[in-house]
DNA sequence: CTCCAGGGATGAT
DNA sequence: ATCATCCATGGA
């Protein structure tokens, strides 16, 4: 069993896993358990240090590369962080948000995984989607060790493709089984090729996406985000939607999705899925800036865009 | 356009 | 302790 020490400035673990864009790592002790592909890790924080352990050898193609260099791709340790917030539209909520959210990094998952999870997490909260996650890797995933502990791998689409779709809701999928079996399925046949996409223009890659089973607009765009590293793919999600309408589009009150899409992405740039999660992640936490009631804008609340650049792109 | 489909955590009373 | 609400794709 290795033990391996990684710098890792500028980065927060435990937030970076606790907000909304993966779900299957397990806190315990001072640090975490969960898998990068199907290599068993644990891993903790020290300050600037990651203190990583690794449980027994995976499928040999992660051998070949070094376990140093597979921990920082996973946690997108490269990404310029201080280049990205500088890139952010300068307004006070944004700023905030940056703040709020250092150290934060959009990780690099395995895209059937993302892409599995996020179909199985529409109309679900944070909590049932890792409980989804759990269920289906205990019972179709890998078994794997580490320390005293068990991880069980992702199952791959071959595997949920074979299964019952009674089996599927048996791990409290609902009606998000057939969608998520029938997925499995075209993508274990060969007629889709999630590995080969990774070339496709923005464009070509979302209208893939949406193509399959269970994946709309917004399950496309976390995908993206998350596994093809399309760092300006905006998801809007119920969270966002709100921060959109309360606090960047005061009294516009007749948008349709597709219009709010279309200011977000210009209006926060190429690094809108970044601007994106961090609005998302402050306003989960800091929740009392947030009015439930999309109807009106946010009580007590002062509208956060900056008076010389106001988003007038709309309609 | 509206309505609904799974369902457990979360929040409100 | 019960009751309402959350959530976002796809089909009727």
């Amino acid at each position: 069993m290795k033990l391996v020490e990684i710098p890792a400035p500028d980065f927060d673990l435990a937030m970076t896993l606790d907000s909304g864009q993966v779900f299957h790592w397990e806190k315990t002790g001072n640090g975490f358990l969960g898998t990068i592909d199907d290599l068993p890790v644990y891993v903790e924080q020290n300050r600037s240090v990651l203190k990583v352990r690794v449980g027994a050898a995976p499928s040999p193609a992660r051998e070949a590369r070094a376990l140093p260099g597979i921990i920082a791709h996973y946690f997108a340790l490269d990404h310029r962080l201080a280049e990205i917030c500088a890139s952010f539209p300068d307004d006070a909520l944004m700023n905030a948000a940056c703040d709020f959210c250092r150290g934060l990094r959009i990780i690099r998952q395995p895209k059937w995984e993302c892409l599995a999870t996020f179909i199985c997490s529409s109309m679900k909260q944070v909590a049932h989607i890792r409980q989804i996650s759990a269920s289906l890797r205990t019972r179709f995933g890998e078994r794997r060790e580490i320390d005293n502990h068990v991880v069980y791998t992702f199952p791959n689409a071959q595997r949920i493709g074979r299964a019952f779709e009674t089996e599927l809701r048996e791990c409290k999928l609902g009606y998000r089984a057939k969608n998520l079996r029938a997925t499995a399925q075209r993508i274990s046949s060969g007629e889709f090729d999630l590995e080969g996409w990774s070339r496709l223009p923005d464009g070509d890659l979302r209208k893939n996406l949406c193509e399959l089973a269970g994946v709309g607009a917004k399950i496309a765009n976390c995908v993206m985000l998350f596994a093809y590293e399309r760092l300006r793919a905006f998801p809007i999600d119920v969270w966002i939607e709100r921060v959109l309408r309360q606090h960047y589009l005061p009294r516009r009150k007749k948008m349709t999705a597709q219009q709010l899409w279309e200011f977000s992405e210009s209006y926060f740039g190429e690094h809108g899925g970044y601007a994106q999660q961090y609005l998302f992640h402050h306003a989960r936490v800091a929740k009392s800036l947030i009015s439930r009631d999309s109807s009106e804008s946010a009580k007590g609340a002062v509208s956060y865009r900056s008076p010389g650049a106001p988003p007038q792109q709309i309609e």
